[in-house]
DNA sequence: AGCGGTCAAGTTGAT
DNA sequence: ATCAACTTGACCGCT
């Protein structure tokens, strides 16, 4: 059975994430930054409660989190442990709260962590911060039991394969909380499911394939051959990405999102897998249920 | 109420 | 050498 995943966001439905700046909070004296910081807390705590709510009701079986959903928790001055923020045992009850609600209607939890999060860079400080972050969402992830932390490369840094040596020396120096839900995804301009794909097999890491990237970036495998090598390196349900581009194929930047998933953009090849796919489109839960239906309407036309 | 400027982080590649 | 793009909304603050 396929299971789809929405993004972070919703488009229509009003259930909002809040965040700050570290700028805005500059003003204020720590205690009012801490307090400031825990209302935003337990308002995402409540509002990922009712993203997964919705989640259940229109049978969306993925979520992915924002990384953000604790704001500015490993910032170099606005950043804080848990125990500082008032309130910090309702925050993580009501994240765990969530977690137990998953469990409950088989809903998956993802975190991506963004593009400043780096384990392949040639500097240490930002290799550092790259780990703080990855253990504070392991944290996270822990409470609302996530099992994927999915990361890209990074950068080439001029030498691809020194790169990748560096990549997995950061990969073996994480902790097991982070270790044990890390993934790999290809991404659009260094790194092809090809370059991953040995780092991911060695470690046991398993690969996100996100078949929009491989389009834009390719190794010369098929995704059909891509696919089945990525469901290897899985030991739990693999996770896939798929978006349209908003502009076609033809212009200047085929990686920008759609707002809705071109069905035709779907392979033919993982309609009978058991995967996870999130829809990467800017429309959010209503491209899921726009790509379910065309789906079903397709295979209604083939048969 | 509406709107414009702004926001932690790193790297690449266009100019 | 510089700076926008990546992706992208949500927030503050001003009108």
């Amino acid at each position: 059975m396929l299971r789809f995943g929405l993004c972070c966001i919703f488009r229509k439905e009003p259930i909002k994430f809040r965040r700050t700046t570290a700028k805005y909070l500059q003003a204020f004296h720590r205690n009012q930054q801490l307090k400031y910081l825990a209302e935003i807390c337990l308002h995402n705590a409540h509002s990922l409660n009712k993203a997964l709510r919705y989640c259940r009701d229109h049978d969306i079986k993925d979520f992915r989190i924002n990384s953000q959903i604790l704001p500015l928790k490993t910032h170099p001055d606005m950043g804080y442990s848990m125990e500082e923020l008032p309130f910090h045992d309702q925050i993580i009850q009501t994240f765990k709260d969530c977690g137990r609600f998953c469990r409950k209607h088989d809903i998956r939890t993802t975190f991506h962590p963004d593009q400043f999060i780096l384990l392949s860079s040639p500097s240490s400080e930002v290799i550092q911060r790259s780990v703080a972050d990855l253990i504070y969402q392991a944290e996270v992830a822990g409470w609302v039991n996530a099992d994927v932390i999915n990361i890209h490369g990074g950068g080439a840094y001029g030498n691809k394969r020194e790169s990748l040596r560096r990549l997995r020396k950061g990969i073996e120096q994480l902790p097991e909380a982070v270790r044990s839900r890390l993934t790999l995804e290809n991404d659009d301009r260094v790194y092809a499911p090809k370059d991953l794909l040995p780092v991911c097999r060695d470690m046991g890491i398993p690969l996100v394939y996100d078949v929009h990237h491989h389009r834009c970036l390719s190794d010369g495998s098929s995704v059909e051959a891509t696919t089945e090598m990525v469901v290897g390196t899985w030991s739990r349900e693999p996770l896939f990405h798929l978006s349209s581009p908003r502009d076609g194929w033809d212009s200047g930047k085929p990686g920008s999102h759609h707002d809705y998933i071109d069905a035709d953009d779907f392979p033919g090849c993982w309609t009978n897998l058991d995967i996870t796919v999130e829809v990467e489109a800017k429309a959010k839960e209503l491209a899921v249920f726009k790509l379910k239906q065309d789906l079903i309407d397709r295979a209604k036309r083939i048969n």
